[in-house]
DNA sequence: ATGAAAGCGCTAACAT
DNA sequence: ATGTTAGCGCTTTCAT
């Protein structure tokens, strides 16, 4: 940074609020601050940078998986958004593990970040007292929750299974299933499932068949529980799974079987994942605002960068019904 | 630091040893340090250390997309390996621009990486320059190149194309084809095209078929660029997709048109994403080393990290063919 | 609007 | 094996 203040005849002082305030220096003087940084190709050393401000341009953001396109989407859209403004997005992936999540947020602290952004509203104690007291934004997204550490941007999961319930009613379905896999250890997961049996509970006055396995989703997991669920209950005539994966799973064990879809059972899933928009039968899916989630949070945080009396927000920011053919 | 280094009674140098280089510190005094930051609950200034060793237990790695699982499992392997080891990845996606990439490398370097890591072996010319000379290993992975900038990890996608194709001739088919989508943003992509296309002249000794959209590869792209394909070529018997999720879109549009996968047309694709080992037919594909590559990239950082003399290596991952049902 | 000066919290020679 | 010391390259008061 001395070099580029003697090649434009400043002091570092200027050229540092060149950089980080540009209003507060005169046009002639930033001109020739920007030429010399052009000519150069500096790049400021961070470290310093952040030492020096004991605050890094930096968002840790801890998400459960990437491989998961749901957050990768959401992961994707926030960088795209923050990094025009000098932000780069530290990612963690917890694996589903609060323990893991601690871990991640301990260490991503280190690194001085403007905000924190994790998954859903449920954290280790740990995490919590890391976290509370630390004057820079937090965002917990993907849930709604009420006891929120500061700010919440995601949508009602228990509205989703009520939807999807409603959805099958109104499809003139009377038996209809759950089915889901490792709900157990998403959250989510396990809220659109109560959402759902809540609204065959109201409607039906009986108790609602649900069948859960304990692997994680994925279109084998699809195939396993839904065989299983009619073996269990071979009377049903519709189906809301906790992910298109699954679904799409249940819909190739379908097409093995002869089974019609949705003649014979009624399909509905999580998720819009793309194949669902193409396969025959096209898969009715409800679709969660992935990208919109990251652009959310970016614009808050942006926000919040400029302004830090706001806070404590709870964003909804709901979700979209997309009826195809297998419902 | 200086906290710890009080409550231990010892110097700040002796914290500071005692987490960087155990070994350095005798077992009594680096209990007491522990004991001192377990009760603490101190975290070291990461901008600190960074500064004052001017690097920092980071690795850079640009990936075109984290959407696309193939990336997505990559670095969460690398990830998964590295942290145990005290080093953060900080991830970015190109889009498969290489301003992007170049972009990104630059503001990658401004944190003083310990290692830079890359997708492909093509960069623009600012990329290379930021990089030469820098003391750091460079990994470029995903493609094997000959005038690597440094380290390269990964497969031939020509061996691909080619065995796709050998494997469809095996197969008893003779007027196979080749399906691709936005390949002149993917050289792999492009590569493996190049493979298929080589066997099919050297086996055949006329003009392959070769169908291409410009658009994204993705289920909606492969029954476009299958349908096009069988209006210009109704005669195929057989086709290699650049991509499974083109294969799966090609397989639902069969499934629309009534057409017999695989008496009518065999399929084989690349990436053995997970729906193919569950579809109806299932899908055959070539599976690349997803983690594989993350963990070999691992593994080669934390080689050199401690002996910096190596690099410069070629490392051949190679790859598997996987029939199923489709061909 | 600009410059001077004092650190930010560590690491790594160097000395012991 | 441990302590002393001198920065690392910025940001940010403070003074002008």
């Amino acid at each position: 940074m001395s070099d580029i203040a003697q090649l434009a005849g400043v002091s570092a002082s200027t050229v540092s609020r060149a950089l980080r305030n540009p209003e507060a220096v005169s046009d002639a003087l930033r001109a020739k601050v920007n030429a010399a940084i052009e000519q150069t190709g500096y790049v400021p050393n961070r470290m310093a940078g952040g030492l020096a401000a004991s605050r890094t341009r930096t968002v840790g953001v801890i998400v459960p998986s990437l491989i998961n396109t749901f957050f990768a989407a959401t992961v994707e859209a926030m960088a795209d958004r923050l990094e025009p403004h000098g932000y780069q997005l530290m990612v963690g992936t917890s694996g589903y593990s609060p323990e893991r999540e601690e871990a991640l947020a301990t260490s991503f602290l280190s690194w001085l970040p403007s905000a924190m952004v994790l998954t859903g509203t449920h954290h280790a104690r740990g995490t919590l007292k890391r976290l509370v007291g630390l004057d820079i934004p937090i965002v917990e997204m993907w849930e709604l929750g009420d006891n929120a550490l500061d700010t919440t941007i995601g949508f009602s999961h228990r509205d989703v299974g009520r939807e999807a319930a409603q959805h099958l009613f109104e499809r003139g379905r009377r038996r209809i299933a759950f089915a889901g896999a490792a709900i157990d250890e998403d959250r989510r997961a396990w809220q659109r499932r109560e959402g759902f049996l809540d609204a065959v509970r109201a409607t039906q006055h009986q108790s609602p068949i649900s069948h859960v396995i304990p692997q994680r989703a994925s279109v084998e997991a699809g195939a396993v529980v839904f065989r299983e669920l009619l073996e269990m209950h071979p009377e049903i005539d519709g189906a809301f799974f906790s992910n298109d994966a699954l679904m799409l799973g249940a819909m190739f064990e379908c097409q093995r079987r002869g089974i019609t879809v949705p003649q014979q059972i009624a399909m509905i899933g999580f998720g819009d994942l793309d194949y669902g928009a193409w396969s025959s039968p096209r898969l009715s899916t409800i679709r969660p605002p992935r990208r919109e989630i990251g652009l959310a949070v970016a614009d808050h945080l942006l926000k919040r960068f400029n302004d830090s009396s706001a806070g404590g927000e709870v964003i909804d920011l709901g979700f979209q019904l997309v009826p195809r053919e297998s419902s």
